[in-house]
DNA sequence: CCCGCGGTATGACGGCGGTCATACCCCGCG
DNA sequence: CGCGGGGTATGACCGCCGTCATACCGCGGG
């Protein structure tokens, strides 16, 4: 864990990205790396914030529990996402929980070495501030979207977004390939819905051709279909 | 329209609050005030954002379409709170359309303007950082409140939290009073739901006298029944 | 006065999807 | 080898709630 190696991150880090060399050996000098295996949670819902965290690499997903006691995943975020943003601000505690899908090295300011970079380097809260308007945006699109549109619809969605965001084209079967592997369980709080409905919607469209599981992720072969069950 | 008037809406806005007398007038300086008749539209999804506005009096409602054509209530503010500051940054489109419920007067600000006083006045980005950051926060709880929960304990938190925020102890029937007229419509849009489906609840509820509806709000009587209905 | 309109109310019907139960497959482990 | 646990799959049941239809009421306008 070295200080190249923390530049390193710092230079594949969205918010980070635009400081110059010397402002970057100045970050890389509170900042640490640290390691989450897959399946660890790297903070918990309610819990104070203490920290800025950024991923470096791994996937990490952040979710909420329902009242009624299921679990909403909110995002996957993956390697230049920031973690904890929202609420690092006045100490306020974590909305949200987040765990690590894979083995995850994360980027960590602590929080007063934190407070002293924002007032050092006012762009970096232009960037903060874009980030969060953005945030705000997209979550006030899935609730538009969860609300009063059938499942089917919002698996449909949530492939076609998947598939636009990190799909690449399957030479074998000429469709996209999404590397994203997800279980069912997980298919169905994405959505905000159960694990039966999740795995009978799946099962029909692999019958149907219309989009295959593997073991690292999906195939959409069927765009046209999926694209007609997200409009309905 | 004078300039006094304009101070005083800053004093009553709560960003603005902590501004030393000086500094207030530098900021009035550029704030305008501007009315809208009840129902006319504020802003819409979609326009790009060129003024920073915070309400004086009157309430507004904060809406977004969903993709089914439907209509979902996202926020209905009240005087002191800020509009729009979602997307003043970097001139983003509004995430949705705001639209006055009352008669309402709103402090404007122009964007080149709101960029000058965020400039000079670093306080000001930490208040609507916060401000942001708890929006943030109640999006994230409303998004896991609306999966999975049955329709009726939706409509029981709603009334819940506004008699929380805003109720008084009415004195005639021992009740708690939530001055904020809404209609069956609304309360529809509020929770996600069909307007026969809120029709059906609040009627229900009138007839078990668990909540009155009146000509300027709601009037709870059985706080316990409510709750009840929260948690299932 | 009658008409139209917006808001409220109520019933019938049906389907989506949540719940419960069962079964299968794979794999690590004792 | 047998066992158990996690993920996947499938069927039966049924209740919530979305949809459609109808009706009532108060109000403003021609």
């Amino acid at each position: 864990m070295t200080t190249t190696s923390v530049e390193d991150a710092l230079r594949r880090t969205a918010i980070f990205r635009r400081l110059s060399p010397a402002d970057r050996t100045r970050v890389a000098a509170v900042a640490r790396l640290k390691m989450h295996p897959r399946g660890a949670m790297i903070f918990t819902e309610g819990d104070p914030s203490d920290a800025f965290l950024a991923i470096v690499e791994g996937r990490v997903k952040i979710f909420k529990s329902t009242p009624a006691g299921k679990e909403l995943i909110l995002e996957i975020f993956g390697p230049g996402d920031p973690l904890g943003a929202v609420a690092v601000y006045e100490g306020a505690p974590f909305p949200a929980s987040a765990l690590a899908l894979d083995d995850t090295t994360c980027l960590r300011i602590e929080q007063p070495d934190f407070f002293r970079l924002l007032e050092a380097h006012p762009p970096l809260v232009r960037g903060l501030l874009s980030g969060l308007t953005i945030r705000l945006a997209e979550l006030t699109r899935r609730l538009a979207e969860l609300t009063g549109a059938r499942v089917e619809a919002r698996f449909a969605r949530l492939f076609l977004k998947l598939a636009e965001q990190i799909g690449r084209p399957d030479p074998g079967r000429g469709g996209v390939f999404t590397p994203m592997p997800l279980s069912r369980q997980e298919l169905a709080d994405l959505t905000g819905t159960t694990i039966e409905t999740a795995i009978r919607i799946m099962s029909r469209w692999q019958k149907e051709h219309v989009l295959l599981t593997e073991k690292d992720g999906f195939v959409l072969i069927d765009r046209a279909g999926l694209e007609e069950a997200a409009a309905s």
